[in-house]
DNA sequence: GAATATAGCAACCGACCGATCGGAAGCTAA
DNA sequence: TTAGCTTCCGATCGGTCGGTTGCTATATTC
């Protein structure tokens, strides 16, 4: 019935796949994102979803990296430009406190981030592989700025930027988890308050 | 085929459905959860395994109450001769850390409520309740130590107990992911490194 | 010992799962 | 004009989902 696309409509057809998929799998998990559930989604019949990922682990991969685009776009650069050490530092966690304040434009569901870990953290397979790449990623960067301050003088020779990163972390499962299961109003400034607390006493 | 039992052997049947699916659903979530599989685990037909509970729901439900059942006799009931306050609340953190340390014995998958919380937070119905509420009482129940802690003077007088019980969860929300997702083995550590920043600065 | 209650089974239901297939349709290049 | 490529559809595959039904065999109750 539907005719074949230009090269152009077809990524856009590509990117609707994509962007529905990151929608459904924040709310359901990767796993609960069907492709027929999909396709009912986008007015297409499965096979047509299907045909641009080969399979439902490819499509998962492929949610995943869209999610990744839309958090780099939202965190990463926009303290691209900020001087690093503190200060970058600094504007990537209110970046990140923001996103998942307003994660109801981006992800109607919470972190996608957070849901595919706990989800595939007691699997194998390539989409836990790629989840592990990317928190290990995100997390190495909070080391680098943290050790730029340390070096610096901005925070204390003693203190120690694997700690450090591992506690920013912990208070921004802890945003999530409060955002989405106790709607807890409070909770984008008490993560404010947790994170000084964490640089003021490295 | 298979007979009635007695009623004592009725319970037992229905602690190992339980045991079962405490298991299961700790790596592949309450939704993962499925009657067939549960069936063909424990040599049963699903209708004698579904009969025990009605509904998938009411299952799931029962499972998250057999998990709670754990998590009491391994981190709350250790803890509930010492003395309130910060004494308690120590042995609390402690037994909590070696609680998700030593999981695998327990709950193979990793700790089943960051799972379900994860899971049914973007969701309605009976199952979510269950998870907030359970987390809303431990919560509360760290709050009340720590209030006792400020009461007694053992904690700063300006110490805010909702904040640190915040932040104290998001350090067992770390805890977990680093075991199940890096398995990094310092993470026992670090932990409670973070907890004894938390209750120092507080 | 008869009557009743019930745990569990085998078989089955409609719905949906991921995946595959042949073919229709339209863009592009020769 | 036409051959080739690609997107997408409709149909269908084997399998699994949660749940229902009719039944048997036994423990309990009278």
């Amino acid at each position: 019935m539907s005719p074949r696309k230009s090269v152009a409509e077809t990524r856009r057809t590509r990117e609707r796949i994509i962007d529905r998929s990151v929608a459904i799998a924040s709310v359901d998990g990767l796993e609960g994102l069907t492709i027929g559930r999909l396709a009912a989604d986008l007015g297409m019949s499965k096979a047509g979803v299907l045909g641009h990922f080969g399979t439902k682990e490819a499509l998962q991969l492929a949610a995943l990296d869209g999610a990744s685009a839309i958090f780099a776009r939202l965190v990463w650069e926009p303290a691209a430009d900020a001087a690093p050490g503190l200060t970058r530092l600094g504007a990537v966690l209110e970046a990140w406190n923001r996103y998942l304040e307003t994660e109801r434009g981006a992800f109607p569901g919470g972190c996608l981030f957070t849901t595919a870990s706990i989800e595939f953290d007691a699997r194998g397979g390539a989409v836990r592989d790629a989840v592990a790449r990317l928190y290990r990623l995100w997390r190495r960067r909070l080391v680098a700025d943290l050790r730029i301050a340390v070096d610096s003088g901005e925070l204390a020779a003693t203190a120690d930027p694997e700690q450090l990163a591992y506690e920013l972390i912990g208070a921004y499962l802890a945003l999530n988890q409060a955002i989405q299961l106790e709607r807890d109003p409070a909770a984008p400034e008490r993560t404010r308050r947790a994170v000084a607390r964490i640089l003021a006493t490295g």
